[in-house]
DNA sequence: GCCGTTTTCGGCCCGACTGTTTTCAGTCG
């Protein structure tokens, strides 16, 4: 018998959304299914602490016996059904650009389209210009999407993109017509991965601003160019498209909560304002009832004109936050960042001297940091040995006559080694002041097996923290098989904190992951791991990731005082 | 398909842009 846990049910109701879109069907029956899936994520429950699904708002009796029918026989008769009406080569389609369910669902009627195959046969033998509603076009459009298709990913890491917004931006803040301007969208609320970028503009020239941003260098092509709205595609390693929304001062604050979105978060904060007889678009929020419109100096006023606060971006996902922000609560901000205690020297495999980074941490008023240089396990990162590591203690201890302002803690990120053995004994290890655990190697190993290193290593009283918990690269590469709810639940056990490395290719613990481990009173601390003075900047980055996941600085210990730190520390080998 | 102390029927978030139209549908965010 296989399980279903939630995530299937999501996945079966999202796929019929996707058959019955290609089907044509009511756009308010497609929707109901989605907003079915999403109601079942939003909930916390797991599957089997749900017996009523009726009784989840968004799910009727309908929803509710597909679901039971997928519990009970492990299949769906009306998505098999949906199966045979729509064939499963369409439903990747629906991503090509310009192409939606009604359009597909004509192709498939009148062309015979069935897949990429056939459409890009329709498309060469020049057949979809004469459909009705097609054009010379459209036609166009479709063949240039079929033949790039697979050229770009669908969704960019961050990392990528954002070099590409620093350039944007540069070249927005130069632009004189300009009265304000901000980067909205997912990048905004600063997500892993991303489709596009958007920003908003305020200006009293919305002619010359649009000239302007058709000057924008790299363009490959423009996408639209209407009177409130610039889309274009910038050419570069991967290419990006960026929306431009161009509008007045007043209605600025408005647009902008209206396009960094979620959607979802959007949708809800229309039924509130709906609740209270008002409508909000991206022009201000309209009295229903005498159509005088509202617009706002700022989002917070936005906010406040529903009783609520500020919610930051980085939380509009429609995961609790609007009823949650009508009490106030506090996140951590970069400002809280006391110190980073991961980062690497020449010593192993950084680009700096201890010295350097010791100079550049204290540019960023940091009062402490860790030198954690790797261990002698990992030959490839020339890894260090007792030895080189009782060396390496005297030159910190020359630096800290030096720079007397900052707390210099020798330091090392320690090898959990296949086998689950520590890479140093414990009595070498109560000579550093700060260890870290960490798995560089065997990747491949079960679940079990990488619990069991991590087990080991959470459970001996110096190792302090265990980094980069999952080993995963966003976009290239899983991680291992840590199981992170048993990570979080031993980490709280045995007061080891866990890591976010806010290095933008790993974000690991992810976003969701720290707000489950902040829950459980797991302490998180953000890291750099920085291995150059660039690096050391990621800082940024990673508190943004903990605002992603609710975090509070309290959670976070590198907002703690040194003092505080050492005493956490000693409770665990006290233990 | 879901929902409801204004409704068990008739709404469902809202608007811009494009392309194919001659007043609008489809797509997108």
């Amino acid at each position: 018998m296989v399980t279903i846990d939630k995530k299937d049910i999501i996945k079966l109701l999202e796929q019929i959304a996707i058959y019955l879109e290609l089907k044509g069907e009511n756009p308010f029956k497609i929707s109901a299914y989605r907003k079915a899936a999403l109601a079942l994520e939003t909930d916390q429950r797991s599957r089997n602490e749900i017996d009523d699904y009726t009784q989840i708002k968004g799910i009727g009796k309908g929803t509710a016996t597909v679901i039971e029918e997928y519990l009970t026989t492990g299949q769906s008769e009306t998505l098999r059904q949906l199966e045979q009406e729509v064939p499963a080569g369409l439903v990747p389609l629906l991503d090509l650009p310009g192409l939606g369910g009604k359009k597909l669902a004509q192709l498939y009627q009148e062309l015979n389209v069935v897949d990429l195959t056939s459409l890009k046969k329709a498309a060469q033998a020049g057949e979809i210009a004469s459909l009705k509603g097609f054009g010379q076009k459209s036609a166009e459009k479709i063949l240039k999407a079929v033949e790039e298709v697979g050229q770009r990913p669908e969704r960019l890491p961050v990392y990528e993109v954002m070099p590409i917004s620093a350039r944007v931006e540069a070249y927005l803040a130069e632009l004189p017509k300009i009265t304000r301007f901000s980067i909205a969208g997912s990048m905004r609320r600063f997500r892993e991965t991303l489709k596009d970028l958007d920003y908003i503009i305020a200006t009293d020239q919305p002619e010359q601003v649009k000239d302007a941003l058709l000057a924008l260098p790299d363009i490959k092509e423009v996408i639209a160019a209407g009177q409130t709205k610039v889309s274009v595609l910038l050419q570069g390693k991967y290419d990006v498209s960026v929306d431009f929304r161009i509008v007045t001062d007043d209605q600025f604050a408005t647009t902008l909560h209206h396009f960094t979105g979620s959607k979802d978060h959007n949708v809800a904060m229309r039924q509130r304002a709906k609740a209270q007889g008002e409508k909000i678009s991206e022009y201000g929020v309209e009295n229903v009832e005498t159509g005088e419109i509202t617009t706002f100096a700022t989002e917070a006023d936005f906010f406040k004109h529903f009783n609520l606060n500020f919610i930051p971006p980085e939380l509009r996902e429609f995961s609790g936050e609007i009823e949650a922000f009508e009490q106030e609560i506090p996140l951590i901000e970069q400002a809280d960042i006391q110190g980073d205690l991961h980062m690497h020297t020449t010593w192993s495999d950084g680009a700096q001297s201890i010295e350097e980074m010791v100079q550049l941490a204290s540019e960023l008023s940091y009062r402490y940091i860790a030198i954690t240089d790797h261990s002698k396990f990992l030959r490839v990162a020339n890894g260090l040995t007792e030895q080189r590591l009782r060396e390496q203690r005297k030159e910190i201890e020359r630096l800290r006559t030096v720079y007397p302002n900052i707390n210099i803690l020798c330091g090392v990120e320690m090898d959990i080694r296949p086998d689950g053995h520590l890479d140093f004994a414990d009595d070498f290890l109560q000579e550093m002041d700060f260890v870290i655990g960490a798995i560089h190697s065997s990747f491949n190993q079960s679940e079990a097996e990488i619990m069991k290193r991590f087990v080991h290593a959470m459970e001996n009283p110096y190792v302090k923290m265990i980094a980069h918990p999952t080993g995963r690269i966003i976009g290239k590469r899983s991680g291992y098989r840590a199981n992170v709810e048993q990570l979080i639940d031993k980490a709280v056990e045995t007061g080891t904190i866990l890591e976010l490395n806010a290095n933008p290719k790993r974000f690991d613990l992810s976003a969701d992951w720290v707000r489950i481990a902040q829950d459980k009173g797991a302490q998180i601390a953000i890291n750099t791991d920085a291995h150059n003075k660039a690096t050391l900047s990621y800082m940024t980055a990673g508190v943004r990731v903990a605002r992603r996941g609710w975090l509070k600085a309290e959670t976070v210990v590198n907002t703690w005082s040194l003092d505080r730190l050492t005493a956490f520390w000693r409770q665990k080998e006290d233990r």
